[in-house]
DNA sequence: AATGAATGAGATTTCATTCAT
DNA sequence: AATGAATGAAATCTCATTCAT
């Protein structure tokens, strides 16, 4: 069925665009298949409905984010504290660029709970947890529970993204969002 | 066109159920009528449209938590740590018992930019604002951008209660929020 | 849901006629609508679907049948023979007035096997097999099967008006049907 | 265009398959496409649309009736009364492995009214009406019109095989059949 | 000749909103 | 004020047909 691969991704694409801007019900079938420059048939070729394409443009931004910080991680040689203001840096300009209508990880109560997606989600957070884990071992950092804290890092950092007031430039924001995150796990001295 | 207050809470009691139990667009006017125990049309005469429920839910909900957490202050007189402690387990009540599909401060998913909004949002951040402030003052806290921590914090919290673990207690999720707050804030010593 | 059951009727009339001249993909639903003089919508406060409004129809279409047989017989103090010519006009009325794209009993395998169309079905073949025992009764009919004749005597009926030359009128092919249904329980004598 | 009748063949085969179990609506092409093991374009390398497909089968299907009665005929030296058990018996086991979704004549479905369809039509009731005469000359059987008769045994046939019980065997079905028609055709003594 | 991905017209269905009662 | 049947625009989705490969 499927085999233009590229298709499906400039599919995703578009689509990732619209439902970032516009609330699920209020992006169209219609203006994604006419966006994405393919037939409104298409779409049904490479996703079995709309809730299932909402889910793999989801799927794939999530993965692309949990990826582009574990390059960042492998490519870097840092301390816990740079290796976390750097994921939180990653994050704050995904959420920055992506939309805020995406909730990260989809609401867990709407979004599929198929192993994929609960391995994306453990990905995320192992991710986190590794850093945190990692800053306790080298004396860093002190947390009674890193695998809690891991669990809520994208939602703070989505958080700051959001609210922060619409004239700060992302740098600040990153620069704020990560040192409160860092002062939340820093040693009692 | 209103007149009977206790049809319109009553309405607004079941909207708040249904939106906090699913996306918008799966919540069926409909539904909401059969649950109110009205009829659909009736809905029309307390507001004006699906959205403009949907934000009245959203404001009343808001406004009772802003009430609460400022009640609390009032009623305790309280150190700036202990306030803090207090509104986030505040805060963590709400997300529990309502809903994490309804976007706090919505501000994305475009919610009305009218000025009761502006000044709900504004009495929120404030809250924060003024304790951490205060803790600035007593010299129990630090923050080089108290409004902007502010603006946060309630994200912080409904991030950590969306993504912790289910079969946790909302103690140990409440008190790890906090610390987690108050040493974001905490003095360098 | 259903209060005006004048709207419904009408909406099964329209549904009949468009049904009984085109195949079942060749009626659309905003037809239906439009011939009805009620909105697409509206179609679907009576009936769940297409094939639920299909089959409404077949079923209303059939029960009325057998009303009308039923009180051909009630009505009129008929021999056998007087009895069973009667019907197949009656029948053949049926099929000349509504269409032959409607399998009087529905295609076996499509059509629903609720209850309801059971009893119908049985409710027909008893009607025919009760006049053929009372032929055999009285000495004037004869067949070893009656319950397997009287389950096709109207699809021979079917038969015979869907393929009687176009410019055959009504009456000459009741009579030929009617005899050759005689003379197929004739007595040997 | 066509080249390859035994593919042609195989898609004809699929498609009656297909086609004798379900409503014309219900058949999609692809399924005739993968059934048959070919691609869906390769469909229309032999025919013209679904509908000329449709029809292709059914002209096939009875073509293949007509041959496999006159062979009957041909090669068995038989009286009136046989022959009309032997064609009905064909007819029956048609009916009986082939569908009953397929109007034999499909008359009312505005089946093209080509040469070719009119000649096959005319072939069937002519290969009847045979028989009936013969039947009539030979003084066995007795009927007024021979050829409104033969227009509609094959539908007699038809509905008995539709309507039979499910239970019952070929071969009690067409013994019953046959035993009607003939009296039917009976010489009143 | 053969394919099956792509198409998009058009099908069914939904649901916020209206309005006669 | 209250209703819920009626509405129809607009949504999702289907599938016969085309066409580039």
């Amino acid at each position: 069925m499927k085999e233009d691969s590229a298709k499906e991704q400039r599919i995703l694409d578009t689509a990732a665009e619209l439902f970032s801007r516009q609330p699920f019900h209020k992006v169209l079938l219609s203006d994604v298949a006419r966006a994405a420059a393919v037939g409104k048939g298409t779409l049904y070729l490479y996703f079995k409905s709309k809730d299932d394409l909402y889910f793999a443009v989801l799927f794939r931004e999530f993965s692309t984010l949990i990826d582009s910080m574990r390059r960042f991680l492998d490519e870097n040689a840092l301390g816990p504290g740079e290796q976390l203001a750097g994921v939180v840096r990653i994050l704050a300009e995904h959420f920055h660029t992506t939309s805020f209508n995406m909730e990260l990880l989809g609401s867990v109560i709407t979004c599929p709970v198929t192993d994929e997606w609960k391995q994306l989600r453990a990905d995320l957070w192992d991710l986190f947890a590794r850093i945190i884990r990692r800053g306790i071992d080298k004396g860093v950092f002190r947390d009674e529970a890193p695998d809690l804290t891991a669990r809520y890092i994208s939602g703070l950092v989505r958080a700051v993204c959001l609210f922060a007031p619409a004239n700060a430039d992302l740098d600040s924001v990153c620069r704020h969002a990560s040192g409160f995150v860092l002062r939340g796990l820093a040693l009692e001295r």
